[in-house]
DNA sequence: CGGTACGTTGAGTCATATCAACCATAGTGG
DNA sequence: CCACTATGGTTGATATGACTCAACGTACCG
């Protein structure tokens, strides 16, 4: 499934600059470049699955990927999206624990798989990354936090109208406020947490209030305060 | 509210061989001792909340302690218990964050602060030290990840069984199967995210049903593979 | 002995899930 | 090229789980 496009230069890469690897050494850069593999897939493709054991984790070149749990029933719920910058899989590497989500292509993705050896070397020998990667870590653990306040606390209503925003803000919208990222209407119930036909009506309750505009898989954002006002934020 | 009281001596502290702390050299230890505080509350009390620059993180000695957010109309969710060994409030300090959620002792506890300073130097410096609490962030990472399926997809009905068996697994029981950790109602409303009525209702039910008996907030286990069914695991 | 916090039960309501039918679209293979 | 099938989207009808509100019981505490 993944076809293994040609190496990407991670010096050159937009990435070297930002978040995590931004305090390695040249030297350390290099081993990197040297060990890693760059591979793309399409949509639909699975990267890894729950339960896999992971030998490496990913950085995000290009593209959207959708992390999500499967329920005992087959029911999906996604935790979160990566985009370029981000990466993913880690967790299970450094917990040496299978993974326990899976990651799914939502649109065609470059990205680049550092093996797990690399990985904890860098942790060990370099506090600066090692102190870098725990804010990441962190930091998604504080969001991962925030979860089940809101999905216990909120109706599905005000959880909507919050995952409308919070997608406007990650991926943000073109001009015309559109969103850039395109989901289908069940990928948004298993974000929300409820079922597809849930987010349909209240969608279409939405674009009735003037709220947003539908076009296909398009959502165009009409009235910003007015989401805000019904997500309660 | 804290009662500041005798040092407790790390060396002789049986958490130093567990855990996080035992790739501390002597010399490390010894850094820890000397900067540490020992302090101790009383069920009710709050060690931190919501909102607070935290000046170092806990180390719990003796005691639980609940780590609760509080939604917009003061409603509680908990995230998630500290017992002995455990360590708390590492999150905002490491992400160098107020903190984003409040804890509240729930047994009188024992607790050593040790400051954020402290934390950092070991991070950069000990890099066994740093995989080992980057293992700790993953595998919290790695539950409350959980969470989002677990609400969204199950009936309280089915988290409520769930979650009295989690609180078995990870306070244990006496030898008539009878919970070791007590809370209140409302507490356990809070944990499963619904009503204090519903909690209320459902332990009746699974009262009838013979698969728990109570006695105040004492909660016995009568049918271990019943509630296993119910929780669907 | 009032007061406060916790626990319990009942009744009514509502948001949301479920089930079912149907439409649109696009891709597939004979 | 057309029937066939799969996938996604939509709408309606119905059922029900869980919340809310309200009243009341119980126990401990100063």
């Amino acid at each position: 499934m993944p076809m293994i496009s040609n190496q990407i230069n991670c010096d050159s890469c937009f990435i070297s600059t930002h978040s995590l690897f931004r305090h390695l050494s040249a030297d350390e850069f290099q081993n990197i470049s040297l060990n890693k593999i760059t591979e793309s897939f399409k949509r639909g493709s699975i990267i890894y699955q729950e339960g896999n054991r992971m030998k490496g984790f990913y950085c995000v070149h290009s593209g959207i990927i959708k992390i999500f749990k499967t329920g005992f029933d087959g029911k999906e719920q996604i935790i979160r999206f990566a985009k370029p910058g981000d990466i993913i899989g880690y967790r299970s590497v450094l917990s040496n624990e299978p993974a326990c989500t899976t990651a799914e292509v939502i649109e065609d993705c470059i990205i680049c798989n550092i093996p797990a050896t690399t990985l904890f070397h860098l942790v060990k020998t370099n506090g600066d990354f090692a102190l870098e990667l725990m804010q990441l870590t962190c930091k998604e653990l504080g969001e991962a936090n925030e979860y089940p306040t809101d999905i216990a606390q909120k109706t599905v209503r005000e959880r909507l109208a919050e995952i409308i925003l919070n997608l406007e803000s990650e991926f943000g919208s073109d001009e015309d406020s559109v969103l850039r990222i395109t989901l289908t209407r069940e990928e948004m119930a298993n974000l929300v947490g409820t079922a597809t036909e849930s987010v349909i009506r209240l969608l279409s309750e939405f674009k009735a209030d003037r709220l947003i505009s539908l076009n296909g898989r398009k959502i165009k954002i009409l009235d910003k305060p007015g989401l805000k006002r019904i997500a309660t934020l």
